[in-house]
Formats: C-alpha cells, structure tokens, sequence
DNA sequence: AGCCTTGTATGATATATATCACATATACGA
DNA sequence: TCGTATATGTGATATATATCATACAAGGCT
C-alpha cells in the first residue's frame, strides 16, 4: 500500500474522530509512521485483556466488542465500538494493561498506533491529552449507566436497552443486520441465551421488535422505550 | 482559625495524599487560598449527583460513600473513600457534573478546592495531571470489578465482598466499628436488607464473621476469602 | 444429497432471591 | 420512665430467572 492510500484511509479517520482532529499535520504524519493495520475476522481478538498495551488501537471498519473475562464465569459485553473510534483505556496511565479484551464481531480492520508515540503527543498537545481524558471519563459515565440498567431492571428491560443501544449508537436504522448473537446479546444483558430467546419471542408477538436469524426491525420504538424505562 | 492551624491541617492531607504530593510549594499556597473547610454530620450529602462540580471534595476525616442515584430506585453504593482523599469524578473534563453523589457515612470533615485552581493547576503541573487522571482510571477499573462480583457471585460471596473491601481498604483490623448499615451493605452488595440479616446470620453461625450491632469481627479470614471466591 | 456442527427455540423444573408480614431490639424525645 | 420511631431479625410465600433436556433450523463439508 503506497503513501497516497495510507493517507486516504487514515483521512476517513481523522475526519470521524475527535481525537485526531487534535493533532497538527506534522502529529498526523508522525502517527502514520508508527502505525500498523490489521484485518481481523469475526471473533477474532484484537486485543487481550491483562496484556501490555503497547499500541492504542483504532477502529477503522467494522465492529468490536469491549468484554470483561473472569476465569471459569461468562464474559461481561461492555459495550460496542464502531468506527471511528480510538479505544482508550483506564490502564493507559495506570499499569499500561488492558483491563478489558477487545473482540471484532465482524470483519473489522484496526489501527495500532504506537503507545510511545501516543504518550509524546500526549506532553506536547494539551487539547489531545484533554480529549483523551475525556473520552475514558466518558466511557466510565457509560459504565455507571450500565450499572443502573443490569440492577435495577428486569430482562425485557434489559434486552429493550441493549436493541435500543444497538439502534441509536451503532446501527442508526430502525432496521439493520445485527452482529451480536443470542449469547452476546445475553452478555450484554447480564442473562441467559435462553432467556434472551423467550423475551424476544415476547417482543415478537407484542408487535415491538423482530429479531429472525439476524435481520432486526424495531416496529414500536416507542412502546421499546417505555419498556426500556418501565417497570 | 489562623494560618499555622490551616496549615497543620493541610500538611496531614499532603502527606497522605499522593495528588498534593505532586505540588510545588507555591502551588499548595494557592489551593490554601482558595479552599474552605465544612463538617457534616452522617448522612448529609457532601456533593449532589447532576449538580456542578464548582469545587473538588478532598475528604480530611470521616468517611464519605459514593452513591449512583436513581429516581424512584434504590441507590447503588459504589464504594467508601476514607481520608485523606482528593475525590475525582469522571464528569469533571466532560459536562462538569457529578455523576455520583457524595454523602457522609460518619462526622466528617471535607475541604472543598475551586475548581477553578484545579484546571490551573492542571495547566501548570504536568504531574499533577497525571496522578488526576490515574486516580479516574482507578476508579474506572474497581467498577469492573464490582460488575464482575455483583454479577457473577451469589449473595453470600457479594457479602463476603463487602467485608473483605471494609477490612482491607477502610478499616484495616479484623475488628472493626462498622459505619455501613444493613441497608447500606444491601445497597453495595445488590441485595435486600432481610437477605444482608440472612446472610450475616449463617456467616456468624459458621463462626466466620459477626457483625453484632455495628461491632464488625472476622474470625476466620480464610474461609471469608474463599467464600468471596466462591461458589 | 446427506451429515455434522453450531446457533437458536421452547418446555418442564429448580433455585436463588425478593417481598410481605410481623417480631424484636435499640435509640430518642417528652 | 415511658412511648414512639427506627433499625434489625426471621419466617412464609411469591417470583423472576437459571438450568436442564430436547427439538429444530441453518450452514459448511465430504
């Protein structure tokens, strides 16, 4: 791949990240010259939850799950990545591990920027350190809201909760082609893959949301959302 | 109170601390100038979810808890801060809002920091920069962590949770003067206040733990550990 | 085309935990 | 000292959800 067409992909990037629009042109080259792209399929893991992070990864196409792995339990779906999206982490500045795994579920190409080069932008740019802050602080806000959904709501909540995430931050259509299986979707849901089948038989026959193989149409969003806030 | 009595105050604070720690003589001058002191009795609310964050809270004796509120849910306990802790909050770079509340579980004495000083310093002292933004990322990864336990473990290991957390990063003695109540302990654990009274009951008939009025005592680490690992 | 694997669905049953009702203790003010 | 409020304990029952067993469907491979 020649110079023209790095430039190309990487300028999809810069446009849809906040992150990079930081940088000046002469940052911007610097991380073309430390970065590496790989293409990963389906299931494939992107990054491994306890290892080194020695480059920050960004997502150029496809989709990613962010997991939580506990020896001998399920995993715990924090939430869904899509591109573009530089995954920053809480053990950046900490142990320098992740403390999540990153898992494509789909056909996914990412972006590894070198961390030594992450950390000099970080000491010379003061909007991009600031922008960085600000997207952990964001995904812990995230997290305290996933928090209130697993506790304090029942399963068609919850499933209502991880359609409309799906909807409003990922896929954008009332009608999309989802990625997430039955036990993914049970992941992210803090129940069984059985269970996630009976509730959307449930939803289903309400006339709210159909789910066959993995075409996915919400019919009432409305009545989804009161479901989602409900009872 | 006069200027070597602040100061007395403040140095215990610096000492213990590792975010003061990070400030030049000048810099502590200046936060000097521009804090003030309040003592709460138990369970005022030292800083209120959704509301500005004007000053930082720097917690100088008591406890406080950090409480996710939700209306008309109960409250989820995220964790206990002791002294002397400067409480970051995620919100902070983002909408400035806390995203928790901060209420005292004792009399305690909280030392409120503008705002306003923190960015400057922020600014100024790349260090202290650093040591803010761990403290965030810290908090980030003990709420994996409490994801995991609260969704991975039975009520039993949840409890044991609480105290082993009480025992080792409060407390610090096998006998303890509790300052949770049951509800309290319920609401850290994702439980009813009755299952906490359950629970305690079979702990103490085990000869494990007893908590008899607020008069904490571990009597067998080991299996309190093992049962936090569980099962 | 048939076979095997993998994902999904569905019913019967088990189980953990909440809820409700009440009892007891402990603190607190008149 | 009493009476009232508040925290805690305990039992009986209800309920949500998991588990287990099995069936069905859809792809991929020979």
């Amino acid at each position: 791949m020649n110079d023209l067409q790095e430039g190309f992909t990487c300028s999809e990037c810069i446009e849809k990240c906040s992150l990079f629009k930081a940088l000046t042109k002469d940052e911007l080259e610097e991380v073309y010259e430390h970065r590496y792209d790989t293409t990963f399929r389906s299931g494939e893991v992107i990054a491994k939850q306890g290892s080194p992070i020695s480059h920050i990864v960004s997502l150029s196409t496809g989709l990613a799950k962010l997991v939580l792995e506990t020896p001998g339990k399920p995993d715990i779906l924090l939430t869904v990545v899509k591109p573009t999206t530089l995954i920053t982490s809480p053990g950046m500045f900490l142990d320098n591990r992740y403390h999540f795994s990153i898992v494509s579920i789909k056909e996914t190409k990412a972006c590894f920027i070198s961390m030594t080069i992450i950390r000099q932008l970080f000491e010379r740019n003061h909007e991009f350190a600031k922008r960085f802050h600000r997207s952990i602080g964001e995904r812990s806000i995230m997290l305290y809201n996933r928090f209130r959904n697993i506790i304090h709501k029942n399963m068609a909540g919850r499933i209502a909760d991880s359609i409309l995430f799906l909807h409003k931050e990922i896929y954008g259509e009332l009608n999309f082609k989802i990625d997430l299986n039955r036990s993914e979707l049970a992941e992210y849901s803090n129940m069984t893959k059985e269970s996630v089948s009976r509730i959307l038989k449930e939803l289903k026959d309400e006339g709210i949301f159909d789910l066959t193989s993995d075409h996915a149409t919400i019919l009432n969003l409305d009545r989804l959302e009161q479901i989602a806030k409900n009872g």
